[in-house]
RNA sequence: GAGGGCGUAGCUCAGUCGGUAGAGCAACGGACUUUUAAUCCGUUGGUCCUGGGUUCGAGUCCCAGCGCCCUCACCA
């Protein structure tokens, strides 16, 4: 107890050698007394481990007579030693290598150590034994901690049980981890510190890159679809005077210089429309928006939004645009298009079913849509509130109890009640519906297009319908004059398309909650964070027209 | 915002009926040149989320608060 540790000359007790932050810092120190950067440099001519791991097959034993023989086919119970023994002795040759990454498991046998080294494309087994990399050299293990980034230059090869193994000539140190490791087995499992330390849940839990390597292909896939197509992806405005486009709470910010309060976009609807009066005829927007909402599995308050419009198209062609942008990223991160989500067995195979809002309807309820009396009954029966509520908002919410959450999919629902969807342009021969569709797959929505609601004066009226008439949170649109405006210079007809990226993500990935999907969701401040942040926060005034106004009992503010 | 669950060593987790705080991994000392969640010998490590209360005695029971997870609501 309290002798100085032997290993070293830094006046630290082993007592306090046993807080492993405390030995890291101490290794750190050696490293630098030995002459070794903990922080290494630039490491040139490196083999990704996926790579290095594609030149298995160039390995070849040689016996002493020269004789050169492929390996066997390595199975997990492989024994190559009797192999081995039986051609006589030789030596393994393999292809040399250089590669780098995370120290994930060490074993140390002595004079001999393995490392399973990580990086972004895989794992791979390091053998460092002292007689192959010099005594000197092989000190270095000994300041190795799990975590560590290292490289190592060697051939590649087998281990008598089969495993590809680099085995290290040289080995480099790249950089010191000072925190302790996770589990070596478990890793991190608390979902908060998985997602508060993204970082440390990428580097040590297995199947975390992956997916977010994944959520990279489908976005990338989605704007190649679109692209295909003669789509021109445009940036919009975060910053809005008028937060519009969407049903939803904005983000309330304020500009020094103009003085003005500014909204955080909840919708990227409304400037690309204006576009499309500019003679943009296929434009197209895949960015963040922001919903001052609460967060679920299913929520985060900042979220990947596609919308995409078309001129001289309408919904129908919206529709088969949806189905090839979800087939092809199923396509491109090569999962097949039957997928198991949240219990369900899911099949992509083209085309999704098409159903009509009307005829869902009635198979779930039993009642026509159209009847407003019957639907009114049925609201009250199910002890709905219906006082003050236009028809369509009272079948929609029957619709949603009733209808959504069971629709596995992928499915399309169809023909809209038209008083619902403020922007969007009613059949020809029904003025009551609106050619509006949602894609629903595992009882979520994905997708969400219509034929877009052209004439100014239609427009400007459904606006003012809604902001007089209606209770605020059924309201799905605010004012916005210059956006009226902009329709009168002439909005060709267009078929527009939102998609929910998060969610397509969540359904190809498997993942059951959005903060699986998304790198750094929304959290709390940690305790040691600064509490000022949050007051100022709460001393913001709330936007007008979405908690004050009208006859809405539903603040939110009054938590 | 409402209801339910959880919070114990750096990490993953036990902790019985209320009776002096436990394991594995990691860390530290040692052995080992084909291991692979290496193994073996030895050692250390605790604000039991926070604050009250009940009790001779609280990780355990009660109350309040904080945080996370799940369900619901708002919403995509």
């Amino acid at each position: 107890m309290n002798q100085p540790n032997p290993a070293d000359h830094s006046g630290l007790t082993e007592d306090q050698l046993k807080d492993p932050r405390v030995a890291r810092r101490d290794k750190l120190r050696r490293l630098r007394e030995a002459g070794i950067d903990p922080w290494g440099s630039r490491f040139d001519n490196r083999w990704s481990i996926g790579d290095a791991r594609q030149l298995a097959g160039q390995i070849r034993y040689r016996t002493t007579a020269g004789e050169e023989f492929p390996l066997p086919t390595i199975l997990p119970d492989t024994d190559l030693r009797a192999w081995r023994n039986e051609l006589g002795p030789g030596e393994e040759i393999g292809p040399t290598v250089r590669v780098a990454g995370r120290v994930m498991l060490l074993r140390d046998k002595g004079k001999l150590v393995f490392i399973t080294l990580r990086d972004w494309t895989g794992e791979i087994q390091l053998f460092i034994g002292k007689n192959q990399v010099g005594e000197e050299n092989f000190e270095l293990t000994k300041l190795i901690d799990l975590g560590d980034l290292i490289g190592v230059d060697g051939r590649l090869g087998r281990t008598n049980t089969g495993e590809l193994t680099v085995f290290a000539e040289k080995l480099h140190f790249l950089t010191k981890m000072l925190e302790p490791a996770p589990d070596k087995h478990a890793g991190m499992t608390d979902p908060e510190l998985r997602q508060r330390m993204r970082y440390a849940d990428l580097a040590f839990n297995d199947g975390v890159m992956e997916i977010f390597l994944q959520r990279t292909e489908i976005v990338r896939s989605v704007r190649r679809t679109l692209d295909r197509d003669g789509y021109c992806e445009v940036e919009g405005p975060t910053l809005h005077a008028i937060a519009g486009g969407a049903a939803a709470r904005p983000f309330v910010t304020h500009h020094n210089a103009l003085d003005r309060q500014l909204f955080m976009r909840i919708a990227l609807e409304l400037h690309l429309k204006r576009l499309l009066v500019g003679g943009i005829e296929r434009v197209y927007e895949l960015g963040r928006v922001y919903r001052n909402e609460g967060i679920s599995p299913r929520h985060n308050p900042e979220f990947t939004m596609l919308e995409a419009y078309q001129a001289y198209g309408d919904y129908r062609t919206m529709m088969d645009l949806t189905e090839r942008i979800v087939t092809d990223a199923i396509t491109a991160i090569g999962c097949g298009f039957v997928r198991n989500f949240n219990g369900h067995e899911i099949d992509f195979t083209p085309p999704f079913s098409r159903r009509t809002y009307a005829e869902l309807f009635r198979e779930a309820t039993g009642v026509d849509a159209a009847d407003d009396e019957a639907v009114i009954r049925l609201a009250k029966e199910m002890s709905l509130e219906t006082a003050g509520k236009h028809p369509d908002v009272i079948r929609n919410e029957i619709f949603e109890q009733r209808v959504e959450d069971s629709l596995v999919g992928p499915i399309f629902v169809i023909d809209y009640p038209a008083s619902i969807c403020p922007l969007t342009k009613r059949k020809a021969d029904n003025p009551a519906i609106a050619e509006r569709f949602e894609l629903f797959v595992g009882g979520m929505e994905l997708a969400n297009a219509y034929t877009e609601l052209n004439d100014p004066d239609l427009q400007e009226t459904l606006f003012e319908t809604q902001l007089a008439g209606m209770a605020e949170e059924d309201s799905m649109a605010k004012m916005d004059h210059d956006f009226v405006r902009a329709l009168r210079y002439g909005m060709p007809p267009a078929g527009g398309l939102g998609i929910g990226i998060d969610r397509l993500v969540m359904i190809l990935t498997g993942q059951r909650s959005i903060r699986d999907i998304v790198l750094f969701p929304v959290l709390r401040p940690e305790a040691s964070e600064s509490p000022a942040a949050d007051s100022a926060t709460a001393a913001q005034p709330s936007p007008p027209g979405t908690s004050t106004t009208g006859g809405s009992a539903d603040s939110e503010g009054s938590k």
